[in-house]
DNA sequence: CTGAAAGCGCTTACAG
DNA sequence: CTGAAAGCGCTTACAG
């Protein structure tokens, strides 16, 4: 007697239309309020949330356009207890470098984009004796969805077994690869110092210095090296009374020049493992009363904000810190669709700026 | 027939011991393993857990020495859902500048640590149309406990009034009181000012010149004015051609203070608003044939990074960026607990280095 | 392709 | 001072 309304005939734009009029904008959407109004189970419309093709094309449809319409958001903070995890990321660091940081997180920031989660960050101090049980515990209360740790501390096996033991989901973005693939995203600085070391050879230097990072750090060892293969590529090699160990701060790199600019005959180039120990060998440069690159040649690593602020700029190494949080993010987030050719715009690149010139104007 | 075992007699961290014991490491005790161990109901746990002072002593006594063996800590997303809200303070910043973020940062983690809380950031950009309704759908996705805003989405009144709507808890970081105090960090900029006016004036300075930050945000308003009203403390003037607007980016300083040695006779003074500023206008002098303090003085304001590994090293106005993080994250978790004496630890202070020198060395 | 039941680990509202 | 029931908004495990 009744006459049932056909199922095609159901407006689900006018039926979320009516509910958003009725409930206005303080009262938000939940599952059972989108279920209700599809006319569909709860269950149906948590397979939709999920992207599960076990739903019907026209039923998924009539909810999609519902969800749209009431603007409707699953709750993180109930899927993630269902779930057994948070939407969250944890960014774990050491890096002193505030540009590094910032630019770090942007990137990882945009490489979560989309996704339903979130940036929680949790720097450390790795002198700290408990400071692999205090990572432990923030991840174990957060129920972290994963972490993304950055030098020096991705390069800490305590570290990573921890995570391993905790079935923690985690990438780590190192100067070279220390885990298996999935679990690494690779910066490759050996590359980045190799540039630096054709770049010098190019402007006929021979007579070359290095100053490296602290001691320890991977990345210090990875550019001393790329440095060094890149020179003997042009048949040229450091010689140790060249080299001398800073420790990646402004000052390390005053007090190195300052070392490196006694050595008779003085070198007429020198690769800084970071910029900001360059910018201090260029303070030691003007107080000894050379200028860049007249006198002397110096390249730097990083291209951060100092490389453009100090005065003559400098020539650097840039790494892509922003992109490469972001491919460490994608990839936490989907192991299985990391491409190897995303992974090859993260190398490092040469930048030449001012303080870079040909050996033979640099009477030493 | 059967002697039941006195209350008294129960030994709680026994009892906690064995489930330990039989669990194991992999499970994580809930609060239905504490009630059932204590012997009480879950409802009685989570008393303890939320600090009531409904129980009785000596049942709190028990249940708290089993939490403490098995290592127990309330699930956060769990008690986000009960709560209707997650334990997550954000962090909505816009300010360029690496190291105030990192500072801050650092600082509101300093204020929640002890507390349940987490906390996520949210970079944005004012000039986004959008910026607001992208910080709101962070907020209610989220179900954030708070926010902190500093300069300068702080400013902003249409974010505020968002932040009202929403019921969301918030703290602005500013210059000036913007807001009810509940809501208020103030940094007293004015203040800050006043000392390098203080400075410079006590030196002997009468030509004076002024970089101003950025038209538009509050603390370009407040340092301009807090100078303005120290200088006339000394009976000094800033006249109005040796003002120059800056936008608190290094190449802005270099700009403006070629256009202020350019007036004649030139000051032998200049007092930029940030530090960024005040470096590039060292830049300039330099090009110019100057130096610091010899010729001129500079004094910045901030006391970032750059202040030290400029040369000479900066005189300028240190502003406690980290305790202010960490005192509106306190004002945030609990606002009733704000002390106003604590709140007058934030205020800027001077801090001389090598940019300033007396004004009768200075030939202009 | 869809759904009813039970559960994630807590809290609120109510009762005693 | 204490507890049994219902609920927060989702998902898993099972059944059909």
């Amino acid at each position: 007697l009744v006459t049932d309304t056909p199922k095609s005939d159901f407006d689900p734009v006018a039926v979320a239309k009516a509910w958003r009029d009725i409930n206005g904008a303080d009262r938000k959407a939940t599952i059972n309020d989108i279920a209700e109004m599809a006319g569909v189970s709860k269950k149906t419309v948590s397979r939709i949330i999920n992207e599960s093709p076990l739903v019907r094309g026209e039923t998924r449809q009539n909810v999609k356009e519902i969800m749209d319409v009431v603007g409707y958001v699953p709750d993180p903070q109930a899927r993630g207890l269902a779930f057994r995890h948070a939407f969250l990321v944890g960014m774990i660091y050491d890096n002193p470098n505030p540009q590094y940081i910032v630019n770090m997180q942007q990137g990882i920031l945009n490489g979560i984009a989309g996704s339903d989660h979130e940036l929680v960050v949790h720097p450390c101090d790795r002198t700290s004796p408990d400071y692999v049980s205090r990572a432990q515990a923030f991840i174990e209360r957060q129920k972290l969805f994963g972490v993304i740790l950055t030098p020096s501390v991705s390069e800490d096996e305590t570290m990573a077994r921890m995570l391993r033991e905790a079935g923690c989901r985690y990438v780590r973005i190192a100067s070279v690869s220390l885990d298996e693939e999935e679990h690494m995203l690779v910066t490759h600085d050996r590359h980045g110092a190799r540039l630096a070391a054709e770049h010098i050879a190019g402007l006929g230097h021979t007579r070359i210095g290095h100053i490296t990072g602290r001691r320890g750090f991977r990345s210090a060892v990875e550019r001393q090296a790329g440095f060094e293969e890149g020179l003997a590529t042009a048949g040229l090699t450091l010689t140790p009374n060249l080299i001398f160990e800073g420790d990646y701060t402004f000052q390390s790199g005053v007090n190195t020049a300052e070392q490196l600019l006694k050595q008779l005959p003085r070198p007429t180039a020198i690769f800084a493992a970071n910029d900001e120990m360059a910018a201090g060998a260029l303070q030691a440069f003007r107080m000894a009363g050379l200028r860049s690159p007249d006198n002397i040649t110096i390249v730097g690593f990083d291209d951060f904000q100092i490389a453009t602020t100090i005065w003559p700029r400098l020539t650097t190494i840039h790494s892509p810190v922003c992109d490469i949080g972001e491919q460490a993010a994608r990839l936490l987030l989907k192991p299985d669709e990391a491409s190897d050719t995303e992974r090859e715009n993260l190398l490092p690149t040469l930048i030449i700026r001012e303080t870079s010139g040909p050996a033979n104007s640099q009477a030493p």
